[in-house]
DNA sequence: CTCTATGCAAAAACTTTGCAGGGAT
DNA sequence: ATCCCTGCAAAGTTTTTGCATAGAG
């Protein structure tokens, strides 16, 4: 849809950044899966840029990434997965299938940490099943 | 510490995997440092080691690791690292030097899931500044 | 028009594999 | 004696880099 687009293309200006076909269809590919790894961009992409290289899709997620216009999760025994950045949450991650979903924080978590360490941020992660898989 | 040296040795045959020297060498590394990664690892070991395979440690990494004796943790911004397996708890990762250290989770952290999503673990990392970098 | 992004190819970085010899039980 | 482990080299994977051209602002 229109809407979605500009919605990309401005994301990406806001940052400085150019807005290509390019990372606005890696936007939307997030968007639509929610959390992708790199070959699953990359394939997904290739659907409408036949002739895009895998090295533009990695130079995009780490240009993406500066500017905090996309996340890494790092998940157990799977490669990276990306998410477009949006308001704080905590993932769940499917052990069966490997598919990621996000959950919301339920609230501040209070940790009991030792003197002089400083917390900033806190993430939450959560191994199971999916209902997809049970 | 010869008492040391017998626990690793212990652990190793628990686990059904021969106590070599090099092995018990990994530990003793992983238990000093606390949380190491790969290259850590081997260049600590090669003190000791002096021709040992970078491939050996990729190896032993793997096998310690499927037998359940080390653990990886996946780090923002840096390489995977290892820990020798112990009582559930969490990490603080600083974002300045990259450490990482063990704090204990305080309690059941009461996560409110979906209809039909079956936890089997949750794991909490939370990043800041540590004492040294402040 | 200027400067960044893209695509391609090559290089670098990281990890695994195969095999012969050595070592643990 | 058997079978697993080690070290080495080679192969596989994954990610980054350099450069010429194309494209965005």
């Amino acid at each position: 849809m229109e809407t979605r687009y500009m919605e990309y293309a401005n994301l990406l200006k806001q940052k400085e950044l150019k807005s290509t076909p390019q990372r606005v269809a890696m936007l939307g590919i997030l968007d639509r899966k929610g959390h992708a790894d790199i070959d699953y961009i990359y394939n997904e992409i290739k659907k409408d840029f036949v002739s895009i290289s895998l090295a533009t899709v990695y130079k995009n997620v780490n240009t993406m990434l500066g500017a905090g216009i996309i996340q890494e999760i790092k998940v157990p025994n799977q490669k990276s997965k990306y998410e477009i950045t949006k308001h704080k949450h905590s993932h769940f991650v499917c052990e069966k299938c490997g598919e990621v979903y996000d959950i919301d924080v339920p609230k501040k978590l209070d940790v009991e940490l030792p003197e002089g360490f400083e917390p900033k941020e806190a993430s939450v992660m959560i191994m199971g099943v999916c209902p997809s898989c049970k």
